[in-house]
DNA sequence: GTCTATACTGAGATAGAC
DNA sequence: GTCTATCTCAGTATAGAC
């Protein structure tokens, strides 16, 4: 690819910083108030622009969240993929939902959109976010198999509902309602959480 | 109290059926829609009646969902005390969440609103809901006492972390998945939630 | 109490000047 | 490309006749 002359390179810098910045924005409104609450003129306000600006980035509301939805699971699979090489695969799979945990905690979005049928239905629709899930969903599902080949999992739990339990684990209101209590700090939540997951209630 | 006259005693049945009706619309709107997609239009529709007429029984789109929660949250007391008497502690866990899970999948309502931020706020507001919410949630508390008596329970879990997983269960989208799925039938979609949940992934 | 008709509001999306 | 102003529509809630 040639190189593009200087001043194209800088708008076209500040175009996609003013894109990152609508993400962030939407990914925080979408994270403190969901999809259904929050409306373009509070993402506009939130990012400083005016509303009609944003139908330049984004062709729709829809459009914008699975948007951040994709840069989302993306950066998820980047995450699995950067655990040491050594990493047994119970523990990559663990690791994997203490990284999703700790995301929630910092203010992000849950990985499934189940607190919208509205946006869920959306995504769904969507070409890049059904892709982007199947990528991860693979590479996600070859861990599983190799933790299964280790005799990690247990005999009579299908590989499918492996494989949505710790997705919905992003999603999991446990979460909020013991961040909303108030007495333990994240790291004692997320431990619960993870030890509930892998190895239930029942001792 | 005095026994009401005869003709008084069929409008208010009426009256009463009509508002079971509605009941029953909503609860079948909120379980396929979710709250924010089902409009008074869609209920009025849905009983055949008009949307005025809902008026006359519930204040407010807010207060009817409220209502149909309190209903839910009353019937899951009551299948809590109808457990057979000898009944473990630990089984008794066991058996409401599978009491549950079987609800949802015959068309019930999630427990917990959390698909709905608006519906959330909209419950946690409502004195009727909160109070009853309360008074399962002290019955549902004793059992996990006895249990942790009777040391069915892993030791470092907290018992605020049981009771908000057992509540976070009834709406956990795997089973949405599974279900749509279609490779497995109810029993088995119940049987590999309540083992995951009681015994986690890990073997 | 039930109906039809309507007021009012919020929100997604677009138009047109600069 | 960004702004202001506006269109359009859906949805909650209410008014008024019967």
């Amino acid at each position: 690819m040639p190189e593009s002359p200087p001043r194209k390179r800088l708008r076209q810098s500040q175009f996609e910083q003013r894109e990152a910045a609508i993400l962030d924005a939407t990914n925080r409104l979408l994270a403190g108030r969901g999809y259904d609450a929050m409306s373009m003129d509070d993402i506009a306000a939130e990012v400083g622009i005016a509303k009609g600006s944003l139908y330049k980035h984004f062709e729709s509301k829809e459009a914008l969240a699975a948007a951040v939805m994709v840069r989302l699971l993306t950066q998820t699979e980047a995450a699995l993929s950067g655990l040491p090489q050594q990493t047994s695969a119970i523990d990559q799979l663990k690791a994997l939902l203490r990284w999703t945990l700790h995301q929630r905690l910092a203010g992000g979005v849950p990985h499934l959109p189940s607190t919208s049928p509205a946006l869920q239905q959306a995504l769904f629709a969507s070409r890049s976010y059904m892709d982007q899930l199947t990528r991860l969903s693979d590479q996600i599902g070859a861990v599983i198999l190799q933790a299964r080949a280790h005799g990690s999992l247990h005999a009579h739990l299908r590989d499918e509902f492996v494989l949505y339990t710790l997705y919905a684990r992003t999603c999991d209101p446990t979460l909020d309602f013991l961040k909303a209590g108030g007495s333990m700090d994240d790291e004692a939540i997320v431990e619960q959480i993870v030890a509930g997951c892998f190895h239930g209630l029942a001792a």
